[in-house]
DNA sequence: AGCGTGACCGTAT
DNA sequence: TATACGGCCACGC
C-alpha cells in the first residue's frame, strides 16, 4: 500500500539532525517520488509528531508549511527555534541550515525502521 | 471516470 | 521581496 511510502518517508525525516532543515523536494527525489505533493501530503497525515520531526521539513525556497498540522505556522517556527534555527519572516535561511546527506543503504534503513 | 484540493516547485513579472 | 500562473500527482468524493 502506499503507507510503505509513509514509512519512507518518516525513516528519512527522522535522519534529520536536531539544528537542521530538509526540503520536501529533497525527500520527493531521494525516494524517487513522481511529486514533491506526496511528501506534504503523508507529512500532513502523520500521526506521531512526538517521534517524526516533521517540523524539519520546509519548502524549496526556505518557507514554513502555511498550514503546519500541530500549531499552525507558529507551532513549526517555534520547534525551529527552539532548536537553534532561525526564522525570519516565515523562513529559514536554507544555505546555512538544509541538510539533504539522506542514507539509503540496508545498514541505516534497519536502524531507522519504525 | 471526472473534478476539486493541497504541509509543492519553477519561472516570470 | 511578493504575487501570479502553470505544472505536478495522490486522494477523496
Amino acid at each position: 500500500m502506499s503507507e510503505s511510502v509513509a514509512n519512507s518517508i518518516y525513516r528519512l525525516v527522522r535522519q534529520v539532525p536536531t539544528g537542521r532543515v530538509t526540503t520536501y523536494g529533497a525527500i520527493a527525489s531521494a525516494l524517487k517520488l513522481p511529486s514533491p505533493r506526496q511528501v506534504g501530503y503523508w507529512l500532513h497525515r502523520n500521526s506521531r509528531p512526538d517521534t517524526i520531526a516533521c517540523h524539519r521539513v520546509v519548502r524549496a525556497d526556505g518557507r514554513l508549511a502555511k498550514n503546519f498540522a500541530f500549531g499552525g505556522l507558529g507551532g513549526q517556527t517555534n520547534k525551529l527555534l527552539a532548536e537553534g534555527v532561525p526564522v525570519k519572516a516565515g523562513r529559514v535561511n536554507l544555505i546555512d541550515y538544509v541538510w539533504a546527506d539522506f542514507s539509503l543503504d540496508a545498514k541505516s534503513l534497519k536502524r531507522d525502521i519504525i
